[in-house]
RNA sequence: GGGCGGGUAGCUCAGUUGGCUAGAGCAUUCGCUUUACACGCGAAGGGUCCCGGGUUCAAGUCCCGGCCUGCCCA
């Protein structure tokens, strides 16, 4: 009894071809009902080989979903990317193995956070600030169930076969769980800390960003030339005296917080000027000048060409102001010549004295502007007080927020980091690779992951934001004189972390890992206590609230948690914990293969390492990486070769190109894209009936999944049903040439499409099941058993078993048309055929994959049917050319033929007749004006083709064949006459040459014999 | 600036250690409602493999240089 809902065929007209909707739901049903997707990691066993037998312990294949972010829907680069994970999953589970898919989806912090503030916006004209955090965080929660809800439907759709009762969110109690796990153990072993950095700032989302989090832009601007008066005059070398240096800048109003001016040490006024100070105009503060060997020199000073060629040198001056609090390069200056760090900025890009600047004095005015509008009223002071020399254009790029579209600033402020430069991290990401147990495919990507390790910074965790997990650590400023009163909390404090609940930090001490040792010590300007809660404890909360301590208000970057996947999926740090994850971390830690595009090898390939070696090593070292495979797929791009993105809205929905040309279509479109390539371009149209997208690339595996329906709804199932198989095993021994060679082609075919997948070569594997299917199966052998089928039983074993395997291999990439097909199969009477293993199951999805023993192959059957379709082909041309009716059937005279290629043609009489169309093939010789097909260099005779010939078109026909053979032959003599060939190449291709040659000779000179009798 | 791709038929792309006459799908042209399939069948036309050197008996394939183009990192 099937578990499928059969298709009631006496309700409905019949429908021509295969109408994907009428079967993916129900077919998604019957795959539901039996739990077909459920992993259970109990019947893993690493070492087991590859089995179906109930019971028996096989190894594991684990797919974890790179998380689709709840930002939007899926489009047609998810399509891809789930569609080659599926094929995988769905081949390995027939191949014998434990399959677990993992599905998920990813909270995307910022992203998320900015489209839900950007729609309370539009449709509410509200702000985040205008709801409490918990209201706003209620919102973002509603959008992203939604969106989940989405997701799924798509992945459902498609037809992936996730393992769904085990679906996570990176926020769901589970994720969360192992975020804080890794968070604390991280804090503890030094791997977080607090630091002062200079950040890229999102001034309208206030918050950091990554720089992966940026794009850049080209912008007109100005280079403002402004002059610092110095606080004494200085003679010069040559004698002259300046009274002030003038600095090159494209942001003046920064100058508010400069705190030296550098000069190149090649500059030969260095020497008279190192050491002198500036006074700030307005600000007053006296700045030194310093010599750093990052300035650039103007370039009439220049050394070398490539000082010359500095874009920069055209506008410099030799004097650069520096302002380490907004200027990445500032900030190094200012780390190397230590000098002080003044932020002029709030968060919100104001002027302000409220962040690290207190000599305001005359520049009091600027205080609360923005930036921009600072930037002219500096300018205009300067001009006024006669301090601005000149202004030249300049065209420079930007850093922009993706989020936000707002220019970054450069903002110093305290964060988190983690400390990725540790060796137990970037390095050990790297030795995952080099040790070999990690591999990418394509390879070229491995060089790629090496150096983004070995460039590697620290990396800023904090973002602050209210959509994400909130960093759980309590912090309270103590000033020296406060210390003693903490006392009996320091000591609940460390007895707590004796325990395990809690970690205490003070980032000022390298040393101090206590919070008494850190209250003994107190310096004078105080310091801040931080203790990181690795769970929710109540009563240390309580005692931290009470003590005046609060909860940090940022959040963790997203990538945090996506850094956690591999383990917290699996029920990292405790799998007993829940029932969903119970002995999965060890079945599927290490994980068979990731599949994602290429720019998320750095954002989360390298932390999903880096994490899974360091939470999972022991004491013996590193734990594993977190997957043996990693494979990177192309870029979906579209029409106009932009990537499909979710922020750029250029991304197809999927469900539209189901609804247009069916799931398994779409499937094998993009299967049979995927090469090497890096991009796909993908144009699509807008259907006018229903408004959604399409495109008629589809049409291939519309194509292709309705040949398949049709020949077995219209042909395979009408021979089979109801008739009589042989009894007991058959020996192919005993079966026609014909039916030889098709199961040589499928046994070939399971071998190409096996290998193919195995080396992620889906196009290849795409190709595979087309040329077998449809070039082999259809063309030619549904062609050729048609007289036969009903009255042979042993070529009805084969077409059973032929059509049993292609449906096999087919299933991965077109899971719906090929389950469909198999319902109305599988009741079939079928026969065993000695050296194929074709064991029935009730679902396709969990059938065994084919086993063809090497016994099958049979290579002369190969040759037969190869040389008879070689003649059928030359007479087809001869039938088109001379306009022959296709139902007529004509006359092969084979009576000229040698005995070897009469015996193939006897051999295979039928298949010839059938796919050339004849009548008869007669021993007897033809009229004189026969037309001939020259057939391995000997002539034929056709007759019977029509009343009367066209001997114009006959001639054509001798004439270019002719010309064909010609060229054949002079590129072949052209090789063989020359000396180094004969003598150097291997001596199989020789031989092959001569062969051809000879061929070619033969052919030729028959054709011009044939050529000279017509005219 | 550093790194990695791509440039092959009108279009989209294959071409895996150098080796038959460079292939596929779509599009075009011709013939066919042929008892599974017109989402089909039988045929045909269409390529200076970006350009220039080099290695080799042999180069779309390997090496060097150039042009165009895309992406990643800084």
């Amino acid at each position: 009894m099937s578990s499928i809902t059969p298709t009631d065929q006496s309700s409905k007209p019949a429908e021509k071809g295969y109408v994907p909707a009428s079967h993916e739901p129900r077919i998604r049903a019957a795959w539901d009902a039996a739990n077909a997707w459920r992993a259970d990691p109990s019947r893993v066993d690493p070492g087991a080989s590859p089995t179906h037998a109930p019971g028996a312990k096989r190894p594991p294949f684990c797919v974890l979903i790179p998380p689709p972010n709840v930002t939007g829907a899926l489009h047609l680069g998810h399509a891809l990317n789930n569609t080659l994970q599926d094929i995988l999953t769905r081949t390995h589970r027939m191949l014998g193995y434990e399959c677990l898919w993992m599905p998920g989806t990813d909270h995307a912090g910022i992203a998320t956070q900015a489209v839900v503030e950007r729609r309370l916006l539009k449709e509410q004209n509200k702000r985040r600030t205008d709801y409490s955090r918990e209201e706003f965080v209620g919102l973002v929660q509603q959008w992203k169930d939604e969106y989940e809800a989405r997701i799924s439907e798509q992945l459902r759709a498609m037809g992936c076969s996730c393992d769904w009762s085990r679906q996570r969110f990176t926020m769901d109690e589970i994720c969360a769980r192992a975020v804080r796990e890794a968070f604390y153990r991280l804090f503890e072993q030094g791997l977080i800390y607090r630091g002062k950095r200079l950040v890229n700032w999102d001034p309208a989302l206030q918050t950091a960003v990554a720089d992966d989090e940026c794009y850049d832009e080209e912008h007109n601007a100005f280079f403002y030339y402004l002059r610092y008066p110095l606080t004494a005059p200085a003679t010069m070398a040559d004698g002259s005296v300046l009274t002030h240096v003038t600095v090159a800048t494209t942001r003046p109003e920064t100058y508010l917080g400069d705190t030296a001016v550098a000069m190149s040490p090649h500059d030969p006024r260095a020497a008279a000027l190192a050491g002198k100070r500036v006074r700030l105009p307005l600000v007053g503060r006296e700045i030194p000048i310093i010599v750093d060997p990052f300035v650039v020199l103007p370039k009439a000073m220049a050394r070398t060409d490539e000082e010359r060629n500095d874009p920069k040198a055209e506008f410099a001056t030799g004097f650069l102001k520096v302002t380490p609090a907004h200027d990445p390069n500032d900030y190094e200056i200012g780390v190397r010549h230590k000098l002080p760090i003044i932020n002029v900025m709030s968060p919100d890009g104001r002027v302000s004295d409220q962040f690290g600047w207190s000599d305001v004095n005359e520049a009091r005015e600027f205080v609360g502007m923005k930036f921009a509008a600072a930037r002219e009223a500096v300018l205009k002071k300067f001009e006024s007080i006669g301090l601005l020399e000149s202004k030249r254009p300049y065209s420079h790029s930007l850093k922009h927020s993706d989020r936000s579209k707002a220019v970054i600033e450069p903002y110093l402020s305290d964060q988190w980091f983690c400390k990725v430069t540790d060796p137990r991290m970037a390095e050990s990401a790297n030795e995952a690779v080099r040790s070999g147990q990690m591999a990418f495919t394509p390879a070229r990507y491995a060089k790629m992951y090496e150096s983004w390790h070995d460039n590697i910074r620290d990396w800023c965790v904090s973002r602050q934001l209210w959509w994400g997990h909130r960093i759980p650590v309590w912090s309270r400023a103590i000033s020296a004189a406060e210390a003693p009163g903490l006392a009996q909390l320091a000591a609940r404090l460390d007895a707590w972390a004796a325990e395990g609940v809690l970690c205490v930090r003070d980032f000022a001490s390298q040393k101090a890992v206590t919070a008494a040792a850190s209250l003994s010590a107190v310096p004078a300007q105080g310091l801040r206590l931080f203790v990181c809660l690795r769970a929710d404890h109540a009563e240390a909360i309580g005692a931290l609230n009470a003590a005046g301590f609060s909860q940090d208000e940022d959040v963790l970057d997203t990538w945090f948690s996506s850094a956690l996947w591999p383990l917290s999926t699996l029920g990292w740090p405790d799998p007993d914990a829940f029932a969903d994850t119970k002995g999965l971390l060890s079945a599927f830690n290490p994980t068979s293969v990731l599949s994602t595009a290429r720019e998320i090898i750095t954002l989360w390939v390298s932390r999903m390492v880096m994490m899974n070696r360091l939470l999972l090593a022991t004491p013996a070292g590193p734990g594993p990486a977190p997957f043996r495979d990693v494979f990177i797929h192309a870029v979906v791009q579209d029409g106009n070769g932009h990537r499909m993105s979710k922020s750029a809205g250029n991304g197809v929905d999927p469900l539209d190109i189901i609804a247009s040309h069916g799931s398994d279509a779409m499937r094998f479109t993009l299967c049979q894209m995927t090469t090497q390539t890096q991009d796909v371009k993908m144009p699509v149209v807008k259907d006018p009936h229903s408004e959604r997208n399409t495109s008629p690339r589809f049409d291939l595996g519309r194509n292709f999944a309705n040949k398949l329906f049709n020949a077995c709804q219209g042909l395979v199932i009408p021979k089979l049903r109801g008739a009589q198989l042989p009894e007991g095993e058959v020996d192919s021994a005993t079966l026609s040439t014909l039916d030889r060679w098709m199961l040589t082609r499928v046994s070939r075919g399971v071998d190409r499409a096996t290998r193919a997948i195995r080396g992620y070569e889906f196009s290849e594997y795409a190709e595979a099941i087309y040329d077998l299917l449809w070039r082999d199966f259809c063309d030619v052998y549904l062609e050729a058993i048609k007289p036969t089928i009903e009255s042979d039983a042993g070529q009805r074993a084969a077409l059973r078993c032929g059509i049993d395997a292609i449906l096999r291999i087919m299933h991965p990439v077109m899971p719906y048309v090929t389950e469909a097909t198999w319902e109305h199969i599988r009741p079939l009477p079928m026969s065993r055929i000695r050296g194929v293993s074709l064991p029935q199951t009730t679902l396709l999805a969990l059938a065994p994959w084919p086993v063809f023993s090497p016994s099958i192959l049979d290579e002369h059957a190969e040759r037969t049917i190869d040389r008879t379709r070689a003649i059928a082909a030359a007479i087809n041309q001869v039938r088109a050319l001379q306009n022959v009716a296709p139902k007529r059937k004509i006359i092969l005279h084979a009576g000229a033929a040698p005995a070897d290629l009469a015996a193939m043609i006897r051999g295979a009489e039928g298949v010839l007749a059938t796919l050339a169309g004849l009548a008869e093939i007669s021993s007897a010789p033809a009229g004189k004006d026969a037309p001939s097909v020259v057939v391995e260099g000997l002539e034929l005779k056709l007759s019977s083709l029509a009343d009367a010939l066209d001997p114009a078109a006959e001639r054509d026909r001798l004439t270019r064949r002719i010309a064909e053979e010609e060229r054949k032959v002079a590129t072949i003599t052209g090789r063989m006459n020359n000396p180094g060939y004969m003598a150097k190449a291997p001596p199989k291709l020789v031989e092959e040459s001569k062969a051809q040659l000879a061929q070619s000779q033969a052919e030729l000179e028959t054709l011009r014999a044939a050529l000279g009798r017509l005219s």
